[in-house]
DNA sequence: TTGAGGATTACGAAATTCGAAACTCGTCTT
DNA sequence: AAGACGAGTTTCGAATTTCGTAATCCTCAA
């Protein structure tokens, strides 16, 4: 992981399609050594996949949620990845013990997600955040 | 939205390299109707953007960053976004501002990113989670 | 100096993307 | 009912990108 890899990182971050000639252009390199590199980030793990980023509804929000003691976090964490207009569930440490960030189509559809959470037997607390804006780094 | 979109997206979401024709192929389409799905999924913003997941580090965590009132949070954000190791910045409602997301090689990292974001003049307070786990939806 | 190993570059072939024209199909108008 | 129209789809050749591989370059150690 050296400087090369970064700057190829931080293109890609921003658009992964973006070729490896053009990528090799702006770096100062071949498209050859792009290719190898990217492939070698695949492979040790670094780039974990490439995706696109949506916004399939127009509010995006962090649900925080508490479960109670002796629940298998793990599991909840999977049920709830499963709904539709969940985009991440991360186990978290801290108060709360689960991050959920959703794309829901109004707010409407964000307070059904946080109903159906606080339905959950094992949870016993939720606390919202709207995301407002976003940016990559 | 029909879906045909979303059967594309699912496929995106997974590999966002899968080539037109292979997509077309797999959900019995034309390669020129894909291509057009796509392009109208990113002008109508849905794909907000092709990117690359990557783990660089070996933590991930959230810091959620109080900023003094009268600050421009969109300004300071800019900043976060700029150092190395954030993935994203989010401005929030609640409580705090400001959520950080980094990918820090040790907790030292995340420890000296902290540090980083309250010295900076407009932060009054931040909270930190590690990240222990992530599922995507 | 020489050789080995790893990274980089070069280059032709294969695959993909792209632009634009042709086509399909439903709907509206007369 | 015929014709016109528009949105979406398909087609196809050209341009671009990716890919495989061989040659070259570098650096370090003996």
């Amino acid at each position: 992981m050296d400087d090369l890899d970064r700057e190829i990182l931080s293109i890609l971050r921003r658009d992964a399609r973006t070729p490896y000639t053009e990528i090799a252009d702006r770096v100062g390199t071949s498209e050859g050594t792009v290719r190898n590199r990217v492939e070698r980030l695949v492979e040790d793990g670094v780039i974990e996949r490439f995706t696109v980023a949506t916004r399939t509804g127009n509010v995006k929000a962090m649900i925080e949620v508490s479960v109670d003691v002796n629940v298998d976090t793990a599991e909840v964490s999977d049920r709830i990845a499963d709904w539709q207009q969940v985009d991440f569930v991360w186990q978290v440490s801290g108060e709360e013990d689960i991050v959920v960030v959703v794309d829901a189509a109004d707010t409407d559809a964000v307070n059904g997600l946080i109903t159906q959470a606080r339905e959950l037997e094992e949870v016993v607390g939720t606390k919202t955040r709207l995301i407002l804006n976003e940016r990559v780094g």
